[in-house]
DNA sequence: CCGCACTATATTGCATGCAATCTATAGATA
DNA sequence: TATCTATAGATTGCATGCAATATAGTGCGG
């Protein structure tokens, strides 16, 4: 990996030109500890799906296969213990969760309830800037939908959630649906391969975009919470036929 | 510290008599990890006040204090932080957050949304046992206004906030009101010693809780709501006085 | 044949030490 | 005098090694 390494006082750093600001930003990358990176690459992996739900991540193989020491590796590990993406037991080590359906629908119903609230929140708080970009970021995702394009959706959905979270103009909130967003991932891979999936999703969106575009607090959070049930539901069926 | 150990085989320990599953039962308690423990104290001194917000916490020191190696303490630093009590930077260290007064709202703010919605999913799926606790839980309270007990009152005020988070029957909802409230306890303190705080926190409790009893879930949402809005004020007017 | 106890191996928890980085203080220069 | 530079000290990040604990495999008795 290439490292660059430019070494000034404070002073001189505020009056760099553009330039090097960006060297500067290249190290500042540089700066996150090993433990960060491998809780991100983990996470990756886990999200991924390459680390199947109940998978035992043994710490020396994790170092091997990073090329760190263990002493990292377990410092990753226990920071994606905290956000729920994997589980660790004392003197038992790590495994990425393995849910059962009940513990599954806790989450789906708490990310429902969140993301509910987001919307009413966003509804109440949106600016007008906010509002214009969330209808017209939903109407470009109806290419998507004449396209059939599961995965294109599935990354415009994530940035369409993303706008309701940061609209809520409540940072921990926006967090906490964050977190429970990347909990619940590993259940519900493959979601929009689900048949009529995707257009039906779209028009759940636009009902709960124009009730947060029209500030009616009520609508948003009715329309999303209805929204997030049915993808729960989606989930189950899913579920069933594997 | 004293340790009792106790060997025998898995089908022996089964059909232990109780005296010796107390025994056990040390053993269990005693199994959790140094890591843990001293997760636990640093977060009891930091709710404490003892280490106030702002404070370095130094892996040195800590380590002395607790006499045990730096390794421990920074797995104990790391997973506080994840819980949002102290703040670590990557070769900066950790602090006891201190936050400015946009982010104690934007904690309130989502307090209280979180709080609200535990509310009423409480009134939706309480059993009824689950709602005759809450209600004579509630009445027995009315001994510490009438004595004027801040302290007491403070103590069953988290008790009947967590029997609502119960009550709602999603641990995961649960977990994150617990988290909140842990997050806020540095900045509310002292909260019930505002003249006059004790009596009108009853009162409103009485609204929540009848709501809930009711199965009324939108009184029981905006009661809640209301009830942890004034916390909030009264937060900010004890703030004002310092 | 099944279940229990025991030993061997593997894995985690923790302590220690070194290297990289940050911070503070003193000195130099305009 | 104020600002910048350079050095020393302190602190964090990481690697390594040992001790404590859990797991798996082997032998023994019923």
């Amino acid at each position: 990996m290439l490292k660059f390494v430019f070494v000034c006082t404070k002073s001189v750093q505020e009056r760099l030109s553009p330039c090097y600001r960006f060297v500067m930003k290249i190290s500042a990358l540089e700066g996150t500890t090993r433990a960060e990176r491998l809780a991100d690459e983990i996470a990756a992996s886990v999200l991924s799906g390459e680390f199947r739900p109940g998978l035992r991540l043994d710490e020396k193989t994790l170092a091997k296969r990073y090329a760190v020491s263990r002493t990292p590796v377990r410092e990753a590990l226990r920071q994606l213990a905290s956000t729920g993406l994997i589980d660790v037991k004392p003197r038992r080590g790590a495994t990425v969760v393995r849910a059962t359906s009940a513990q599954v629908e806790t989450l789906f119903g708490a990310m429902a309830e969140i993301e509910a609230t987001c919307a009413r929140l966003s509804a109440m708080s949106m600016t007008p800037l906010e509002r214009r970009r969330l209808t017209s970021f939903h109407e470009s995702m109806v290419k998507f939908v004449a396209q059939n394009d599961g995965e294109g959706f599935a990354d415009a959905n994530l940035t369409l959630h993303t706008q309701i979270y940061l609209g809520a103009h409540n940072a921990i909130i926006a967090d906490i649906a964050t977190g429970l967003r990347r909990r619940v991932a590993p259940f519900r891979r493959a979601q929009f391969r689900t048949q009529g999936r995707i257009p039906r999703s779209h028009e759940e969106h636009k009902k709960v975009v124009d009730a947060i575009v029209a500030g009616d607090a009520a609508t948003a959070h009715t329309a999303m919470f209805h929204h997030m049930s049915l993808v729960e539901e989606s989930f189950e069926r899913l579920a069933e036929t594997i």
